[in-house]
DNA sequence: CTGTTAGCGCTTTCAA
DNA sequence: TTGAAAGCGCTAACAG
């Protein structure tokens, strides 16, 4: 069995209580006993159980991060964000993954309440978010990342993505760019449907008109972008330029672009939204839009601790923030063209 | 204040044992009593609180996952793996991020023995693990993964990384590559190592030997992959083949050969360990090293499982078990060159 | 089959 | 400044 605040109690001669005052940094407390404590604590090598702790005090200084998917660069970039911020102010955070699944997602969200965490951080898996009121009903403080959940009314960090989108196509149209494909993911989630709009909004303003047989949409995945840019570039006319709508479709358009370069119309110009890793090395110029992936997670973690401190305090807790985060676009120059 | 046991027992009109042992699926209960209770339970909305249970019964059914790094797709794939397998089992993970860093990795590891989980599953950050001992020494099961640990005996699971690159290099040299570069990482970490044993082996086969010029080491990150390349390349006598000891080096030295395609010799044959999404779209054919990352999670899992098991029943626990999963080759052709 | 009770390790009044 | 003691929510003897 582990050391216990007893043991140390004991062998420091003391009460436990004063034990836990030096634990806890207790003001009233002599210097002298402070060492003491100190000293036998070292020399047991003790440590706290934070089980006890969290149930006395009813707080854990944890936080539960959601996401539809674990091994996703973007999420997980966001989770280095929250962790990041959370750091600072004494928290942790456990990681769940709801698989894309409103069923899954209730699953972990009654697990991370059963840990007691003190706050949740959700990418949420689907548009609408009925099932997240659990969190509501139970006053734990919420902040949703990337998307918004329709009849879920929380704090939230996403980015902008309709001007994101706006302004990179508006751009190049004015440099001469058009006849424009679409390559689009799950039209009832916020990002993409706001990502739509900027694309439609800016080729409006051009006085062009979305041509449907250019649209393509599916899932937000790799697979799903390979093929629907196979679908484009079948075309009898294909596009002569194509916006994407993430990362992962990016990944896999490319991947169809390279295999099939001798079919690929010259010129071919991809625009996408999302810039990793990949954007770089796919040998094709390009232009991409992106994120403050950190910042969205530092920043939804901020709102949380907030929110935490405000119900700790027993704060009323006031209207949700949506707080929207500038894109930037990035130029992706190859052989210096 | 969240709905407890007693409310239940209160509501339900029996003793809180009662309703343990009907959360508990106790047998000894009558099938009356259960579903009263169970309805009581569904109309109060009550969940257990598991940080009063983990206290009782010293087991939260919780593993921590500790990687060097979160944002990382090989080490969240593991991670996604080590879920897989723990949910089987009723288990669930934290998941936690050491920076590359052994004091982080220290605290972490303080951390979740403070949150009382019941084993870890850790990537290691430095090659020495004399620091891991502090698990040891309070019996924490552990499984390392990707690498061993200087110091450390445990359980661990990574792959074979001599044999799969001495396979690569071996096929590449019987079909008549040669003249073969390498790029490495940090050598006192065991993938990297064992890796450039595998690629001098092959050669040693062929009676070549290493040109120590063509042999470029650093970290393991995608500007470090960038730099080594462009050493390479801009060497009077650049290699015709080029091995590329992990992923984030593949990126990075890739970036540099899109963007220089002009001064890299024609035909450059670059091999590379692992392959993940973006092996696929560089537009350059090649070989890569697949690891099982998945498995490696799933295997590492169960090896823990089997300790926790075996500590819950207070058995002795068998000498620590280092398993070696195999590689595959992967070809990337491109316009079925 | 069910209830009583002690206690997990810690914090926190209340008293001294 | 320190200690005694109650209790957080749950489980597990033990008794009935």
């Amino acid at each position: 069995m582990a050391i216990t605040i007893k043991d140390v109690a004991k062998l420091a001669d003391v009460s436990t209580a004063t034990v836990s005052r030096v634990i806890n940094n207790d003001a009233r407390i002599s210097e002298t006993t402070r060492a003491h404590v100190l000293e036998v604590i070292e020399k047991l090598n003790y440590k706290v159980n934070s089980i006890a702790r969290s149930l006395k005090s009813n707080r854990t200084f944890t936080v539960g991060f959601l996401a539809p998917e674990i091994a996703n660069d973007f999420f997980m970039t966001v989770a280095q964000g929250v962790e990041n911020s959370l750091r600072g102010h004494g928290y942790n955070m456990i990681i769940c993954n709801s698989n894309e699944s409103a069923d899954e997602e209730v699953e972990r969200l009654e697990l991370l309440m059963e840990k007691c965490v003190d706050g949740v951080i959700i990418a949420p898996s689907t548009a609408n978010g009925e099932h997240l009121k659990i969190l509501s009903r139970a006053g734990l403080p919420t902040v949703l990342v990337d998307r918004l959940a329709d009849g879920f009314d929380c704090d939230a960090v996403l980015v902008d993505n309709a001007t994101g989108t706006y302004k990179a196509i508006h751009h190049l149209l004015k440099r001469g760019k058009s006849d424009f494909g679409f390559i689009g993911g799950d039209m009832s989630l916020t990002p993409f449907r706001e990502r739509y709009e900027g694309f439609t909004r800016a080729l409006a303003e051009f006085g062009i008109e979305v041509d449907p047989s250019h649209v393509r949409l599916g899932d937000f995945h790799v697979d799903s972008g390979y093929r629907m840019m196979k679908e484009l570039m079948e075309l009898k006319r294909p596009p002569a330029s194509v916006f994407i709508s993430n990362y992962f479709l990016h990944i896999g358009a490319t991947r169809y672009v390279v295999q099939h370069r001798n079919r690929i119309p010259p010129g071919l110009f991809i625009a996408s939204f999302d810039d990793m890793e990949l954007s770089d090395v796919t040998g094709h110029p390009g232009l991409t839009i992106a994120q403050p992936v950190l910042q969205i997670g530092s920043r939804a973690a901020e709102l949380l601790m907030e929110r935490i401190a405000a119900r700790a305090q027993g704060e009323e807790s006031g209207p949700p923030r949506v707080e929207r985060l500038p894109t930037r676009l990035v130029f992706h120059q190859v052989n210096g063209e």
